[in-house]
DNA sequence: AATTTTAATATGTAGTACATAAGTATTTAA
DNA sequence: TTAAATACTTATGTACTACATATTAAAATT
């Protein structure tokens, strides 16, 4: 650990609330004992009382674990354990502008990898009927504007294509999130860089051409990207 | 959406407590006003009267962002503006028990795709020191023993140090965090299916080979995971 | 002027009260 | 006797008050 970030650290394990304490106990709990999702939980008496602490303090806990998607409650019924949204606190804080400049970089850097290991699933789950949404988009790109706003949104939709043909629901929404951040800082490059593999490539080497081909491919696609990454 | 899940959704979208509205409106609020971390926010009790709620409300709600690491407060200092820790969330919810199955075998898919991203990043920051680091791992594991908890083990440590030299922290943080649910998966696994492609190969390859190469061991390495996906 | 003391203030915690929804038991009517 | 309507009970949701605590600002003292 930096030395530079000793006082905020030193401040963060120091000063706890009460809050903090009690929602560390309930995760604790609720791992440890092994609940499953559906299991009811016990009330907010007992376990205030378990606690012992002011209704107000578990309830400002419970309130984080509703949010996490961990708990769910219905008056009269009492709460009951729920599969949590893994994203859905994820997707809460993914602005670029309140994220820190290195974690955007991080982020980047995350999509960029993502991108690279596509191919091992996409060559076990694509289908014809794929590729041609794919190869409509890729086509329809062809003719229009350059301007950045346009370049982007069609990076989107065609990237989101091919996240969607993983058929890996929760890449697919990891990847959305990301967009944003991506956005964020493509935004900032003065003069828009085009690949050397275009999109219609793509879809012809994923159409013809091996899982390692493609992947070539869209390393190039990606190479301006990735000449910018710090050594 | 299947329509299997109707009900839920519906529920989730009629049923929100003020303390969910209010979080909503915080977010919006904080975003829209493009406030920057360190920024002071308006006390709790303006808060309360702009939004009209009661300041128990308002509390459960500050204390979500509080978890997610978006606001920081102090007595008597009032709040400020942070940069979220992305993750800290994730962390908290990602528990292969509570899970929905679908989901971990997504996050399962979500690791296989980074670790067969990794090689891009890895020829760019990759270290002479890393790489006799990597080995040390490596040969170290050559010698003990093959029960399961033990290959598990190694298979941390060795893919760990990978993930860190690429010195992105959130991939390495984000890699440690999935580690528990490939543990779950791989666990049941009855006979431990070992790839063609071992550790040392792979840091030789690192040493010697392409990129390309490497990817491919990375693959050989992985195949038996990459076989028991579904199409 | 510098230091100590005091006061003011925003957040943290506790407790009471009541609203609301949703089961549970009781009563009423066919 | 059974079905429907009614009243009751209970756990969560919201509001409000009170006070503790920490920290800054102001005042008093040397």
């Amino acid at each position: 650990m930096g030395i530079g970030n000793l006082h905020i650290d030193i401040e963060k394990v120091s000063y706890k609330t009460m809050a903090d304490e009690v929602e560390m106990k309930l995760l604790e709990y609720l791992k440890k004992k092994s609940f499953k999702p559906g299991d009811a939980l016990p009330k907010e008496m007992e376990l205030t009382e378990a606690l012992g602490v002011s209704r107000n303090v578990l309830r400002e806990a419970l309130s984080r674990l509703r949010m996490l998607g961990m708990i769910e409650t219905k008056k009269r019924r009492g709460m009951v354990l729920s599969s949590p949204d893994i994203l859905g606190s994820l997707e809460r804080v993914m602005d670029p502008l309140i994220i820190d400049d290195a974690t955007l970089q991080d982020i980047f850097e995350l999509r960029l990898t993502l991108e690279m290991g596509l191919a091992d699933i996409l060559y076990i789950r694509k289908t014809k009927k794929d590729i041609e949404e794919l190869e409509k988009i890729a086509l329809s790109q062809k003719t229009t504007s350059a301007k950045q706003n346009f370049r982007i949104k069609h990076e989107v939709e065609f990237h989101g294509k091919i996240y969607q043909m993983t058929g890996n629901r929760t890449m697919q929404r990891f990847q959305t999130m990301l967009l944003p951040i991506f956005g964020h800082l493509v935004n900032e490059e003065k003069v828009p860089i085009v690949g050397k593999v275009s999109h219609i490539d793509l879809v012809n080497l994923l159409k013809n051409g091996t899982r390692e081909q493609f992947r070539e491919g869209m390393r190039k696609h990606l190479e301006h990207h990735f000449q910018k990454l710090k050594k």
